[in-house]
DNA sequence: GATCAGGGTGGAAACGTTTCCACATCGAGA
DNA sequence: TCTCGATGTGGAAACGTTTCCACCCTGATC
């Protein structure tokens, strides 16, 4: 591959002036600028990052450590991130902690030798988050205690409660949460947002209906499998994630209920299969366009040395038919 | 950020002898590998890739070039890839063409410039893939005309044929196509399969019957909307890929269709999703796992400087419940 | 006509590694 | 005792850039 060299030796001109004419970084005269142009062009000539990156100490590539690429929010997320990325000619390492807390320090261990100018990260839960000192940093969509670094995340408070009162005023008091691990600040709010609701309508659940999962399809149909087996039984799931509400779903259907009719399911998290779905599901949108946007700028700014804050977007409750009034006993009627 | 400087300090040795005793790549004393080892745990070192890289002519990372990190067939596919490149301490640059070919051809001059030690990239159809000279490359899941490269694909032959079985098997002769781009190998493979298929059948489709999409949502829906106005209508459609099967459906749907019984709706793709559409999808699933780390074997094969070859995974008819019998005229009934 | 400002240019250093080469040491074999 | 090979070590070059600095022009200002 031809180096800065060969295009200076082609141009007749100094390394460092085709260095200036390629990059636009100090002066050089317009003849010179078109005759480098045209000889790297000839050539082929792709300057090796590389050796930028060792001389110039930015490497214009960034890291994102996903919790898991294969559920859609995180892999929508990842195209956001990675087309606002693009448009600045910034490279984007996607890696992934499969919701593993040791596969989340070697990513970030590769990630640091690779020198990326910035992090993204949905943390895994439980984990110190060992980051290079003075690497920027931005979380994403869950916080952990006691960094100072900006969280990007869903209004959890808002979605929570969009959801609660909305099966509230359907009818549904007997509400079971399948909620998301406890050791994430996502899986924490969203409960405890659920639970402040639930208690605002006088409607706490029974202890047996509050169950943990993962953020994980199989969680999804464990906790089904227990919830639907307590009597009386609640009129409505709310799962923590779209994962997991797959999986209540799927075990509901195993067992025979007709969804939005004898058992109401939904979810936190919107998806463009919930639609298409057996009845279509009822869900709390995030806004996975402005999520993106908003790490990718904070990271930004952090990486321009500028301050960078929380960002709290808005959630939307996005109604189908998961959670029509049919199953509600009489004694709510009223 | 500590260099291998410090270290060497630290430990008493010279650089030479530090790099040697990191890297076990060349003699020295257990003791002064210990004592090495030590130093470089104390001051955090972690080794400059963008340094190593330019002094060792490799990267250690490859480049992945995506058609669409929505589409779950391909996170999927990035997933597998990714796993098994971090086994090898390889990282992946994931790239979006977006089903575009001038993103294509921007991605590759990205990842280019990056010097990536290997390229694994789905190709968009119509576009000459514009690769340095010498760099590893494998095709996956499409080929384009004319390049040497590998390609990992399914046996796109053979899952057309084990749906259009099936279908005629359950009696439907009327059959629509919504097939993929004609510019995509895969889109024109899947195709000319059905057809040759359907004409062993004896019921060469209609020309209406027969609508390209692009391998996304809208066009399904576009498709359908087409198909599903044309007297006599087909009485089921076999879509090429798992987003515009969605879109046939919710087409379908909307107006007022009953899929499984008034029409059959089926795909080429099989999603972690189509088991609880309304109803369940039938589709021909391919193995993801088995393309991705054939594709990342052939392309370590390549990097490594031994040949490899081209690899046709078998794919695997799934049948649910979206196809059954009750659409088909008495014709066929015999 | 001398001075000055500033644009354009080239030489060379520096970034952090790896690796070639030369050298020193040591034990074994002649 | 001398030579030899193996082993461990350090110096220095090289990878391909960017950028500091010094230099040479040119044209304008005094």
């Amino acid at each position: 591959m031809a180096t800065i060299r060969d295009v200076a030796a082609r141009a007749g001109v100094s390394v460092a002036t085709a260095s200036r004419a390629l990059n636009g970084s100090g002066p050089a005269s317009p003849g010179t600028v078109e005759l480098v142009r045209r000889a790297a062009d000839d050539l082929g000539y792709r300057v090796n990052k590389a050796a930028r990156s060792l001389r110039t100490q930015r490497t214009d590539t960034i890291g994102l450590l996903l919790s898991d690429v294969r559920n859609p929010f995180f892999s929508d997320l990842a195209y956001v991130i990675e087309q606002a990325a693009a448009a600045d000619h910034v490279s984007v390492i996607t890696m992934n902690a499969d919701e593993r807390t040791d596969r989340q320090e070697a990513a970030l261990r590769s990630l640091a030798t690779q020198r990326v100018d910035g992090l993204i990260v949905v943390p895994q839960g439980g984990a110190t988050l060992e980051v290079p000192t003075g690497m920027p940093l931005v979380l994403l969509d869950r916080r952990v205690d006691g960094s100072p670094a900006p969280v990007i995340q869903s209004d959890n408070e808002l979605g929570s409660r969009q959801m609660i009162d909305h099966l509230v005023e359907l009818g549904h008091r007997d509400i079971a949460l399948v909620a998301g691990p406890q050791s994430s600040s996502s899986g924490r709010e969203r409960l405890a947002a659920c639970l402040a609701a639930l208690e605002g309508h006088g409607c706490t659940p029974r202890p047996e209906w509050i169950v943990e999962g993962d953020f994980q399809e199989r969680s999804g149909h464990v906790a089904a499998a227990a919830l639907l087996d307590t009597t009386p039984r609640p009129t409505a799931v709310f799962a923590g994630d779209n994962l997991m509400a797959v999986g209540v779903l799927s075990e509901a259907r195993k067992r025979g209920l007709r969804i939005g009719e004898d058992i109401a399911v939904v979810s936190f998290d919107d998806s463009r299969w919930f639609p298409l779905l057996d009845p279509p599901m009822t869900a709390v949108a995030q806004d996975v366009e402005s999520l993106g946007l908003a790490a990718y700028r904070a990271l930004k700014d952090l990486v321009a040395g500028r301050p960078s804050g929380d960002v709290v977007v808005p959630t939307r409750l996005v109604v189908r038919r998961s959670c029509t009034t049919s199953s509600i006993p009489a004694r709510r009627s009223a």
